[in-house]
DNA sequence: CGTCTAATTGAAGCATCTCAACATGCGTGG
DNA sequence: CCACGCATGTTGAGATGCTTCAATTAGACG
């Protein structure tokens, strides 16, 4: 669907595309790269606005996402979301499964996506073979943790505008980090409504914002697309430090 | 300084807490009981309101907690700030420290505490030799994400007076899993000020609706002590479902 | 073209914040 | 053992960032 310049519309086996990840993460050995080159992954495509997991599940196998965009969510009594994680290609939003067994989280596609299952069986065989293997996919967890702890910071301790930028700033880094932003133009098929639901505020609040920060010159949004025109003046204007996300080098293309 | 009936004078080994910690996360085998017995600890107490770690410092060695009570805080440019979770005995604040060489985040003391400190080497070392321990200190970092996504869920969606029940419950539910409640009482040394900060209010906030909680007979706190007086309607007050913190059991004294 | 979703706008309300006192409790030094 | 001092808790009053409700407009698609 994509026919934009950007490179989402090829999209890499399962096996590539988590070594490109990992290797975003730390640095892999040939021998974990062909460990990784011979796992099994079973194909999926969705539409979006799907569920991939549902609370209460008990799932027996990950998915890596390949293309697309897909969330974390939970509601809440009255029906509220809360967005609690974003995932671009290259993350195994479930990867909790593979040791809690029950999800304390539904995770749904925010764009029409491509996913592949790898069994828990095989995963654990792979770290049984290669524990390093482990490791390296527990740092994705630790920086993960990390990403929380900052959106906590912000959907705690500062405005709607800063929160914005600073969602914006991650976003870039990240698809940057595994190679699918051009500069710093990315691909963000996001809602306003994803947004406000990932940072703790109301559409209507988000609307006006957003009117803000492209006042401010800070960015262009729209058909899916997110452009930092400023991207000084945006990472100020989140207070954005990167090192949080811990990333080994940025390969921009 | 304690001289309550609760057992946290007693100060247990890093070892026993450990295991104690990592039992009420999974099963333990006696042989890794007797790999974590032989942990080297060197033990160190601060006073309250005491740095632990500092955003940018590059920890060598992992710090258990033994007893009292930290936090891990980040700043924002402002000065304000906001906790991102709170750790008992048993925890270990710094545990990203060993696969995130530079920390993104503060740890200190918010009461009197004993610490252990364990170097980095000798933790990977354990999970050279056994790498199922790995898995297991992995999975308590999963639900310390699970524990940070129901966190946004609060401080994103839900009312001051339902967030502040919330994290009662979980802190009872924790404390009672690690031994250190006796029923619905744990000593819990938090300042109306360390409340606001975690949950992204103001104290002035926390103080109104602390008086609310109270006077709906759900709980008593002070002293640096809470008692759930009614622990249904604080769970309900709270919407408060423990699945996310996947304790393996229960164990009151 | 109609239909549906997403974006936008206006206006009124409120949960929560900020500012500014004041009260309480507790450790410490005299 | 009293008095001071500092941290913590409490209260009042006014301000505001953000929400809610309720339309309206703009885009995308068959």
């Amino acid at each position: 669907m994509g026919m934009t310049e950007l490179r989402s519309e090829v999209s890499d086996s399962a096996q590539e595309l988590l070594i490109r990840k990992l290797g975003s993460i730390g640095e892999l050995s040939d021998r974990q790269r062909d460990a990784l080159h011979r796992l099994e992954a079973a194909r999926v495509s969705v539409n979006a606005h799907t569920d991939i997991v549902r609370e209460g599940d008990r799932p027996s196998s990950i998915t890596v996402l390949l293309a697309g965009l897909c969330c974390r969510y939970k509601l809440v009594t009255d029906g509220r979301r809360q967005i609690t994680s974003f995932h671009i290609p290259g993350d195994v939003p479930d990867l909790p499964s593979l040791f809690l067994s029950v999800a304390d989280y539904n995770v749904c596609s925010l764009a029409p996506s491509q996913l592949a299952a790898i069994p828990h069986t095989a995963m654990l065989a792979l770290f049984h073979e290669q524990p390093d293997l482990a490791h390296l996919f527990w740092r994705g967890t630790l920086i993960e943790a990390a990403i929380f702890r900052e959106w906590m910071v912000g959907i705690g301790r500062r405005s709607a505008f800063t929160r914005i930028a600073h969602l914006f700033c991650e976003l870039i880094v990240r698809m940057q980090a595994v190679g699918l932003a051009s500069g710093y133009t990315i691909e963000l098929p996001l809602t306003q409504t994803d947004i406000a639901d990932a940072l703790g505020l109301s559409t209507v609040h988000v609307n006006r914002t957003l009117q803000e920060i492209r006042a401010a010159a800070l960015i262009e949004l729209g058909r899916g697309k997110l452009v930092a025109r400023d991207w000084e003046g945006l990472c100020d204007a989140g207070e954005f430090d990167q090192t949080y996300l811990h990333s080994q080098r940025i390969s921009c293309r």
